[in-house]
DNA sequence: GTGAAAGCGCTAACAT
DNA sequence: ATGTTAGCGCTTTCAC
């Protein structure tokens, strides 16, 4: 492999000259310059990253922590990571937080020395080693009650989606949350709905707020589940808002194996916008994240030099029409 | 943070007894390793990745080369090579091979001497540069026609879903293949379906086989386009096969748009089997892989000592049956 | 059975 | 404007 040192040589300059024009920092004649640009060509010279990082006491990677990877949304995400940490020089590593051995992921990102923990797995993880990851230096996003944190902000689109359901002439609701029911109340789209239901004349019953337990159960199940549930509960309602689109798809299924028409006899709404919500049956009306935005900020958040530990980025929703209300 | 030389000094031992008891070879007296084991656990003590990978010229990184993230297969892939790397110590990033930088996406690689790729845009990758990677020890697989490889065997599921047809009394089958037509013959799902079709009674007419530029076009997008050019053609048909699930969703949309009903009038197979094809409307038939086991294997042809460069380990399928059938 | 020491390749403080 | 050098923390050979 070829070194600094060699490139160095060849230049017939020392390393630290060829330093600083790799770096860009510090003054270099234009002719010790030419020389080594020359010679980095020449040798196809690359960086040892491993050796950067050790100098600098950190790595280049930014963990990523999930419940698991089978979550599309997550993909949008990671997707919209992986693009904006390459513009910075850093690689994303995904981490699998299956409850019980969340110690020993923590464990492996300070081992690696991670430059950074994006905690996507905020109903599972652990946040007691906070004090830990702060010590040595490793930024942690959405992963404590302090720290720097995305929020997505739903505001605009449930606005849009109630006002779009109220159009459709809708007046009984049901929410279907999925998350545990202690959870629920704390979530903005759920908060939301129970803030300004009324102002669209749809009326809120607290018992069609149905909630279950994702994220041990898969969404499609959860979201199928608590469908059938309502349905056969025989309380009347005429549109489903979900928690996700995942959750939308099981509840769509619910409704057609009942023999439910859509949008005719219930009209539904999502929450993603998955790129492939279009081809559900029929197309999802749903909640469109940016998710683009919401990956740029984890990133940012995290290699940025002038973030403040009380950051917070807000990342915008709309509603995109489709078949579904 | 706590180094193997504090370990050391407080064990009262040096940093090479310290570094035998950890490593497990090497000779040590059992009071000094009792002595290092305690200082360990007492410090905290946690190995920095980054000097061993230094050390070792090599760091812990899997790279997993996709053309995007938002295909759920890759999704099932990744996760289980997330967790059978963290069993080996090592973790696994993701690498977005966007065609035109796929040069610049190798020399990050090669900068990060990753100890491995797994070559999942199969589609897009450039082979040019595998002797470099060759050079540095860096393993490959999947990407290029030397060296290991892991080859999902069709055999079982194909020969499985030509039987289900059969038995639901099908003749005209159509292939929704997507990938370019050049690129479809050398598929084994197609092949398979070419050379034994005849033996289900299946008529196999090249015409049905219908290509596509999938992958720069999303699967669900491909699927729905084929299938409704299809339609139109008015072409006889009375069943279909698909590359994948994503391209069955679209399928089935299209199907289901232009008023056909499945089963009834025409059967769907699928194939993968994520997580969420049973959600489909209807729930779709499909072949499914055997993610875990392709997943672990990629996995071990980078880390295992005992590869050869012509190894192939295969992958079964087998047919899940539901309702699209 | 144990310890000393030489790097791995890079960066940056310091000296010139 | 450029060069020298001291580590970063670990592993491993070699000498005791």
């Amino acid at each position: 492999m070829v070194t600094k040192q060699d490139v160095a040589e060849r230049a017939g300059v020392s390393t630290a000259t060829v330093g600083r024009v790799l770096s860009g920092k510090g003054y270099v004649s234009s002719e010790a310059r030419a020389k080594v640009e020359e010679a980095v060509k020449a040798l196809n010279y690359r960086r040892n990253n491993l050796a950067a990082n050790l100098r600098k006491r950190k790595s280049n990677v930014i963990a990523v922590l999930v419940e698991d990877l089978l979550n599309p949304y997550y993909m949008h995400l990671a997707e919209a990571m992986v693009e904006r940490a390459k513009e910075k020089n850093c690689i994303v590593s995904l981490f699998a937080v299956k409850d019980r051995d969340v110690r020993q992921v923590l464990d492996d990102l300070l081992s690696n020395r991670v430059c950074g923990v994006v905690n996507l797995a905020m109903f599972t993880c652990d946040f007691s080693w906070y004090d830990i990851f702060l010590e040595e230096g490793i930024r942690l996003i959405n992963c404590t009650s302090t720290g720097p944190k995305v929020v997505v902000d739903y505001t605009e689109g449930m606005e849009q989606a109630l006002a779009c359901l109220k159009r459709a002439g809708r007046t009984r609701p049901a929410f279907v949350a999925g998350i545990e029911s202690w959870l629920a109340p704390g979530d903005l789209r759920v908060k939301y709905f129970f803030e300004n239901a009324a102002r669209f004349g749809l009326q809120c019953d607290p018992d069609l707020v149905l909630c279950g337990n994702y994220p041990i159960v898969k969404a499609p199940h959860v979201g199928y589940e608590l469908c059938e549930k309502l349905i056969r509960s025989k309380k009347p309602f005429d549109s489903l808002l979900c928690m996700t689109d995942m959750m939308a798809l099981g509840s769509l299924k619910a409704l057609f194996d009942y023999g439910y028409k859509i949008p005719q006899d219930v009209s539904v709404i999502g929450c993603d916008d998955l790129d492939f919500t279009g081809f559900f049956q029929p197309a999802l009306t749903t909640i469109a994240v940016d998710k683009k935005a919401e990956a740029y900020a984890y990133v940012d958040l995290i290699l940025d030099d002038e973030v403040s530990d009380r950051d917070v980025v807000r990342v915008n929703t709309k509603l995109v029409e489709r078949s579904s209300v």
